[in-house]
DNA sequence: TTAAACTTTCAGAAATTTCTGAAAGTTCGT
DNA sequence: ACGAACTTTCAGAAATTTCTGAAAGTTTAA
């Protein structure tokens, strides 16, 4: 199998990118690979489309599945396994995000809960608590948001971003609605 | 220098942490220490708080600056420069957010935006630039309501956040209010 | 049970990233 | 101009990550 030149800097840009988002190159460019292929691919296909050794493509479909991006599927009288992209390019944000919540933001909350329960023994442990406790909130808050967020469906989340520099606009009216809630002045 | 045993570990965390923001193991620690630390630190603090050497701490140092997380300050008859982390904790969440869309976002964006310049040569280009348009679109999205949402102050953004569920409820509410935008059904 | 068609594993090789420390560079006071 | 006190640079060493490919494992059919 071979990429079209047209699609080449596309799959490679997104292995580049890839590992910022926590896999690495070849696992990025399989992933990508799968994403614009309109048919499901086998390892071998991704192996020889992507010049990489067919052991590497099976620790990559490891991968990918893990982060529950990858579907697999099966030709009639065809042994083979048969690869493909997971849903929608929303359910594939959604999923990233939930994974990169899990991986990275989960553990260091843990961390700092448990970092938090111990006595501080003097003023500058005093002080690393208080911007541990900071961060904790911090961390906390985005957290809870993104749950809320992912629980809208594909189109109110999108209604809600178009709303853009209409959020504050809202924000206030809402206030104006609901000024029960103890709220402080908006400078 | 040497660090309680009680920060160590969130040093430590946070070294393994920022790798994933876009940082390595050294820098990340770095910053961890130089937020947990009430008085600012010079480069010799650093290389033996972390116990690296101090050619090391420069490029770090170097590498925070480029993220603008950190600030010189000077202390009188004395030539060293002492280093802290600037502002709050939502002002560093501010930074790194701003950072990494600058880095991993908008050249995402600008490669998308060229291959979809390009025509299609056969179905399976069509495809894939389909499917490239739908990444596109999402990445732009995010990327505008980011930066509206970095345009809010802390105050106003800690509110929209506390909505929480509230947030659909609100969606539906400004529906009724102005129902003249063009809307869908919500599912 | 044997063989063919496939997938997975994993030791070591290759590539990449990070780190050290000596040397070079800078700044300041005299 | 000189030297002391600092910072930066960067070649090569060390550490880490990724990749290969041969061997082992699995599944199906006959």
């Amino acid at each position: 199998m071979n990429i079209s030149t047209q699609n080449q800097s596309f799959v490679y840009h997104f292995g580049e990118m890839g590992s910022r988002w926590g896999f690495n190159r070849t696992v990025g460019q399989m992933y990508a690979l799968l994403v614009i292929s309109e048919e499901p691919l086998n390892a071998n296909d991704l192996a020889s489309g992507l010049s990489i050794s067919r052991g590497n493509v099976s620790m990559g479909i490891k991968e990918l599945q893990s982060w529950q991006l990858i579907q697999v599927s099966h030709i009639p009288a065809d042994r083979k396994e048969y690869y493909s992209a997971i849903g929608s390019i929303w359910d594939m944000a959604n999923t990233v995000f939930k994974e990169r919540r899990k991986r990275e933001i989960d553990p260091t909350l843990s961390l700092l809960r448990a970092s938090l329960l111990d006595k501080p023994t003097d003023a500058s442990d005093e002080y690393a608590q208080g911007k541990m406790q900071e961060i904790h909130d911090l961390l906390e808050m985005v957290t809870e948001w993104a749950a809320e967020l992912q629980r809208l469906n594909p189109e109110q989340l999108s209604r809600l971003m178009k709303l853009g520099a209409g959020v504050s606009k809202m924000l206030s009216v809402k206030e104006q609605l609901f000024p029960n809630k103890k709220n402080s002045d908006s400078n």
